[in-house]
DNA sequence: ACTTATTCCTGCGTGC
DNA sequence: TGCACGCAGGAATAAG
C-alpha cells in the first residue's frame, strides 16, 4: 500500500481540498471492498460537514459535524482523488463523496484491498480495527524503552517485526528495508537480539526516512498519486528497495533480495549485520 | 503467544 | 499474439 507518508501526503492534500465542504450525495459501486458498507452509510454522511481530516496508522478519518468518523483505508492499491463532478468513471472507481462545490472525492482501488466504514468519534479509538494499533512512529511514543518491551519475546526476523502494526503502525515493506539499511541492521536479526545502540539507530532511522519520504511526497512505485493527482518521489532515494543485483552506494557490495514472510526485502550483506 | 502461510483482488511484466 | 506464472505498497485470519 501506500505506506505511511503516502497516507499522510493524501492526508495533507484532502485538508487542502476538502475541509468544511458538505457531502450532498454520495456513490457506491457493487463490489465490496474489504468490509462491506455500513448500513445506514449513506444517513451517515448525507448534509454532513467535513470538519477535519487526520490519520492513525494507515487510516484515514474524516470526522463529520454530527460526529460521525469516515474512516478509509488505501489498501495496496488504493487512490483518492479529488475533481470536478464527472459521470465518466474510471474503472474500479468503487466509492465516491460528492461535495457541495462542484468537486468529488473518488476512491478507486482495483485490488479491493482498500475499506471504507464509519464510526462514531466516542467510539473510534475502541473501534476493532484502530483498537490494537502500536506506536505511531513520529511521535514520542517510538521510544526504546517500548521497543525492548515488545521486542524481548520476539524471536522472529527484525524486518517482519518491523511491519506488526501491533508495535508500530505505517512501516511497510518498502520503509522496513529501508529504515533497516540505514540503520545497519540486517533484516534477519531476531528482533529480540536487538541491542539498545541498534535501537537508538533504528528508532533514529525509521523516523529520519518517514520524515525525508514526506518530504518528497512519499513513493510512487507505479501508480500511486496524492490527493491533488501528484507523484511521489521518494523512490529517487532508495537505497535498497528495488535494488537487487546494482551497488550497494555506500560499500559498492551487491544488494540482495530475499523473501520473509512473503515479501521481499533488500539488503546490503556486508553494511547490514 | 509467536510465526508463517493463506486469503482477499486486478494488473502488469516476463518468458515460453 | 497469447497464455501461464509470479509478483505487487496491506493486513486479518487460520493453522502450526
Amino acid at each position: 500500500m501506500p505506506e505511511l507518508p503516502e497516507v499522510e501526503t493524501v492526508v495533507r492534500g484532502l485538508n487542502n481540498k476538502i475541509i468544511n465542504r458538505i457531502i450532498f450525495k454520495i456513490q457506491t459501486s457493487n463490489h465490496k471492498l474489504r468490509l462491506a458498507y455500513p448500513k445506514n452509510f449513506a444517513e451517515q454522511l448525507i448534509n454532513q460537514k467535513i470538519i477535519k481530516v487526520w490519520r492513525r496508522a494507515k487510516y484515514i478519518i474524516c470526522q463529520l459535524s454530527n460526529d460521525v468518523c469516515l474512516i478509509m483505508h488505501l489498501g495496496m492499491s488504493g487512490k483518492i482523488n479529488i475533481g470536478v463532478q464527472n459521470d465518466n468513471l474510471p474503472k474500479h472507481t468503487h466509492f465516491t463523496l460528492h461535495l457541495d462545490n462542484g468537486e468529488s472525492l473518488y476512491f478507486n482501488d482495483p485490488r479491493r484491498f482498500g475499506l471504507i466504514t464509519t464510526c462514531e468519534y466516542s467510539k473510534l479509538f475502541e473501534h476493532k480495527l484502530l483498537a490494537h494499533m502500536g506506536a505511531e512512529p513520529l511521535t514520542e511514543e517510538l521510544t526504546i524503552d517500548y521497543l525492548l518491551e515488545k521486542f524481548k519475546t520476539r524471536n522472529g526476523p527484525i524486518k517482519t517485526t518491523l511491519m506488526d502494526n501491533k508495535i508500530i503502525v505505517g512501516v511497510g515493506n518498502i520503509y522496513a528495508s529501508e529504515s533497516l539499511f540505514l540503520a545497519r541492521i540486517s533484516p534477519l536479526l531476531p528482533a529480540k537480539q536487538l541491542t539498545k545502540v541498534q535501537l537508538t539507530k533504528l528508532i533514529l532511522a525509521i523516523k529520519s526516512t518517514l520524515e525525508k519520504a514526506i518530504k518528497l511526497g512519499g513513493s510512487t512505485l507505479k501508480d500511486y498519486r496524492n490527493a491533488e493527482d501528484n507523484k511521489g518521489y521518494f523512490q529517487n532515494e532508495f537505497n535498497v528497495y528495488g535494488r537487487d543485483q546494482q551497488n550497494c552506494l555506500l560499500c559498492n557490495e551487491i544488494i540482495v533480495k530475499l523473501n520473509q514472510a512473503g515479501r521481499a526485502t533488500y539488503y546490503c550483506i556486508k553494511c547490514q549485520k
